[in-house]
DNA sequence: AAATCGTATTGATGTGGATCAAAGGGCTCC
DNA sequence: GGAGCCCTTTGATCCACATCAATACGATTT
């Protein structure tokens, strides 16, 4: 299939052996030659501008995606129109394992912001990791850290006061941007307070009155979507000092 | 390590290729010269008695647990003492999926009845797997059916009030009951109101109530454990019904 | 630079479920 | 088979967050 001429710039920027997400992403763990054969398996990559869907519930499962740049909220919608949001996505991560147990999507992915994703075609994944044990591995981690992360929102829903599910999530954003290289303590949201209430079970006044509350407190310097955390430890406090 | 004489009826009876749970269990979708390669891998079962850990929070990940008899509860326990119950589990289901990411269980599984479980090692199961298309791909379908559950829960505490919540309980419990050749309509919990509650981000008293309510609704009869389900229909239109 | 529209903040009021409290019922374990 | 204890139910009150409402801000468009 591929011709003799070779590789433009553009495809050894986007191949996952010269991808700086590797260490976050699906390569993590693989020598250098398995990497090559995860190149070939991930065909091609599909740009989303903000607002657009990924894939919608319902939509026929194919394909896992990485994120290579942006991010991403996924969401769940019932029949009376009440919808949550899930997720958030950051670049590295993986959208679309929902899909495996039905052969369809049960949620939707929307960009929220102009992004890019790599396809990687989900048979074709089983058969390489049938060969890559590595590969396998990481594969089975990805699912695994999934639920897990899942988990900790039900524990975030169901037993936090909205202050702590508000530096909960502030530091759990924190941390994200971390490993990626960028500031622990200084970043911009790509949501919408409307979108964080949704993930964290609130309606958005409520997340600008804590917001606004944390300010007050010199917890952090909140500018819009523009947030500056102040003091670490005392959001960290927030989430354990709570009388049982 | 096996000795030489003949495997006994007890063995053979709980051989994946004889058990009637294969339907529900990782078995499923394998021919039956696979099913038996399966069962050499499940080295053995393990039983426990009711209020008894199958593992713990922080222990070494080493295998996950298929429920051959009985039921569990899963729980996270927050620093403060804090606890939330994140699902139950009953026979044909499997447990410990958490503990791949971190190599380490991230939950508690707690036997709710005296149960017995199948011990699959997990690094025998990738091995297998690698082997065993059918076998690779339903754990994956398994694990990502999880996913897809957590994401109803997050749905559940994020957006529901509190009887929809228990009406979505209680479906939820009527098909899987169903799904293991039981009445759809008349069952016996295992858990307590407490637990419930916790799953549901309620109050123990707040499930009691909504239960009161739905038996004067003519909804179910409730008495203790023991529910019988009167009106599905209405329950359900209880839980799309919502204006949103 | 003005107009528009989505997003955010802040205030006033309402309410669903939490909390506090007490009594009754049914298991479990001697 | 009885004692004790945990579980459940029900009532009264409280409070955290939702809801309703108005204004302000910022980005985008023209």
């Amino acid at each position: 299939m591929k011709s003799a001429i070779p590789v433009t710039t553009i495809e050894i920027k986007t191949a996952c052996s010269q991808c700086n997400l590797r260490e976050l992403c699906l390569p993590f763990g693989l020598d250098p030659r398995e990497v090559n054969q995860l190149d070939e398996l991930v065909g091609s990559r599909r740009k989303i501008k903000r607002q657009q869907h990924l894939y919608r519930s319902g939509e026929a499962f194919e394909a896992i995606y990485a994120i290579r740049a942006g991010s991403f909220k996924t969401d769940v919608i019932l029949e009376d129109g009440r919808d949550q949001v899930t997720g958030f996505q950051m670049t590295g991560e993986v959208l679309g394992l929902d899909g495996i147990s039905s052969e369809r999507h049960s949620c939707n992915a929307i960009a929220l912001e102009d992004s890019e994703v790599c396809v990687i075609p989900f048979s074709r994944l089983e058969e390489l990791s049938r060969q890559v044990e590595s590969l396998q591995h990481q594969f089975h981690k990805i699912m695994s850290r999934e639920i897990v992360r899942d988990h900790g929102v039900m524990m975030l829903l169901g037993s936090m006061r909205a202050e702590e599910r508000l530096a909960a999530f502030l530091l759990n954003m924190s941390q994200r941007f971390t490993a990626r290289g960028f500031s622990p303590s200084e970043f911009h949201l790509r949501m919408t307070r409307d979108e964080i209430g949704s993930y964290l079970g609130l309606k958005l006044e409520t997340v600008s009155r804590a917001f606004s509350r944390f300010q007050e407190d010199g917890l952090v310097a909140v500018q819009q979507k523009h947030i500056r955390i102040l003091d670490t430890p005392g959001l960290k406090k927030l989430l354990n000092h709570h009388a049982a």
